[in-house]
DNA sequence: TTGTAAGTGAAAATAACTTTCATATAGATA
DNA sequence: TATCTATATGAAAGTTATTTTCACTTACAA
């Protein structure tokens, strides 16, 4: 994590390190607000601002992800540099992630029939974990 | 329209007759405040109150849908009932809608890999369409 | 035509997020 | 290791987005 802030020109500090810990150990996908109540019970002094301005470095970076399906916009999980996606739970908000989208095919289809230059694409699955299943 | 809204207790009101023709009008995605303007110069005393509660209603019979990609939560686009996703221009706004997303295999092995029961799917595209190509 | 369930708009409240600025600190460099 | 400076922080205030409450109005079923 260090190297790849350095490498920007941003620095690793305490407050960084406990954001991207929180959102690390979450199972879930947790809104700012949420983060930043956690990371306050470790690191009491931190403001809600910080929390904001660190998550929009962590999502540029790639080490967290914004998702949005079932009402969950802004709302943040871990991520991984490498393309994928992400599959959430409707009921407790769990996520996980999966690569393989294989939506090439798609893109040229669209890219032809439009006209449009395709940049990247949105996707996401929205369903009932295991667990949350058992319950219902 | 009528028929669809009272078939769920809705009534037909002129404030939502002009909700939906504004939204329907525009080529691109438009955000609460953007239609409250638009609506009001036609329909001068509607207030934004009843512009959110209207996309929301509007939303849950599909007549319109909420987009996503590229910092675009939250602005709301003309739908159709039949299945479909967005290709999205990330430089004007405007918005394609297709079918034939084709998504089930990737639904089934999900669901097999990971037991959950998929609900839904959110999927849009982000490109630069034809009139922006030629400008940039 | 009338009754009533549903809808409206105003105002206020709340939530979400951003700006400004003085102070503090990570970490590069000497 | 000490110093320096660009970057980061937190407090407070400001803005924007959205929701709640409530008294009045209206669509439309009977």
């Amino acid at each position: 994590m260090g190297g790849t802030l350095r490498r920007r020109g941003y620095k690793l500090t305490p407050q960084r390190r406990a954001v991207l810990r929180t959102v690390a150990l979450s199972q879930d996908h947790l809104t700012p607000a949420a983060i930043y109540d956690r990371v306050r019970q470790q690191h009491p002094g931190i403001g809600l601002l910080t929390v904001y301005r660190t998550l929009q470095i962590l999502t540029e970076l790639g080490f967290i992800c914004e998702v949005h399906a079932g009402g969950s916009c802004g709302s943040y999980i871990v991520g991984s540099p490498e393309h994928h996606h992400h599959l959430i739970c409707s009921n407790c908000g769990k996520v996980i992630n999966f690569t393989g989208c294989n939506l090439s095919e798609l893109e040229q289809r669209l890219s032809q029939q439009t006209g449009f230059e395709i940049e990247s694409h949105l996707l996401e699955f929205l369903g009932c974990c295991r667990s949350c299943q058992k319950i219902a």
